[in-house]
DNA sequence: TACCAGGTGACTG
DNA sequence: CAGTCACATGGT
């Protein structure tokens, strides 16, 4: 395999990415949750995680009625454990939901309304203030709950920009979100479309083992290019 | 059967 | 500050 040669992106660049995308997938509607705290959960319990098992997960937590941030402060930390376990790491992710249901208890009424009053940068720094909730899960609850622009990064999205010979710097998380929110308009809307689309490419097509063969944006990409040769 | 999936925090040198 | 590890289930 010969090396991807590495260039910075520009606007049209990512722009062209997103036209491709789109044109290739049609829009994907995320987030597929129905409230905020559908959303926040499930943003905690995807952590590492095939959606899959956060959908039987979810299921699980509708059924036995902790739906809501009232139930969540109200069960034990071990009963929510056992209901999430379809999900993966059950007892991080209980005490994680708990703490978050705590935070909005003690800070803001126990409503992500006035959570998501707080301005930008603020909200990002609050959020990430909370033990459980990462970069990506930060920005994931600001873009798709609290629908305020950040771009959001995920290993989905350093592969994607590594194989179509981007350069990135710093290469880690808020390189690739400085990149991508200092190129594009902030557009909440397209934001969440753009990361979705990034997503489901990943998850289909430009996977660990790449499918460039069955790749509808592989003459736009390094790794592309150099398969068909 | 090993590897992977929409990360995060703790620990180490 | 950068590497390394634990956390855990279900699908292929």
């Amino acid at each position: 395999m010969k090396p991807i040669r590495k260039q910075h992106p520009g606007t049209a660049d990512l722009q062209r990415l997103f036209d491709r995308l789109l044109a290739a997938y049609g829009p994907q509607h995320w987030w597929p949750a129905e409230s905020d705290f559908e959303m926040i959960v499930g943003a905690i319990l995807t952590q590492n995680t095939a959606w899959r098992n956060v959908e039987t997960a979810l299921d699980k937590m509708k059924l036995e009625q902790i739906w809501s941030w009232d139930a969540v402060l109200e069960v034990p930390v071990e009963t929510l454990a056992e209901v999430i376990r379809p999900s993966g790491y059950f007892n991080q992710k209980a005490r994680k939901i708990k703490l978050f249901a705590y935070f909005l208890d003690r800070e803001f009424e126990r409503s992500t309304d006035s959570l998501f009053q707080v301005p930008l940068p603020d909200l990002r720094d609050l959020l990430l203030a909370q033990w459980g909730i990462g970069p990506e899960t930060a920005d994931d609850i600001i873009l798709y709950a609290a629908k305020k622009p950040v771009f959001v990064i995920d290993n989905y999205t350093r592969r994607l920009t590594t194989r179509l010979g981007w350069e990135v710097l710093p290469p880690d998380y808020e390189g690739h979100r400085a990149m991508f929110e200092s190129l594009l308009r902030p557009n909440a809307e397209m934001y969440g479309e753009y990361h979705a689309l990034i997503d489901h490419h990943c998850n289909g097509t430009c996977t660990k083992t790449p499918k460039c063969g069955d790749c509808p944006i592989a003459d736009i990409c390094e790794m592309g290019r150099a398969f068909k040769g």
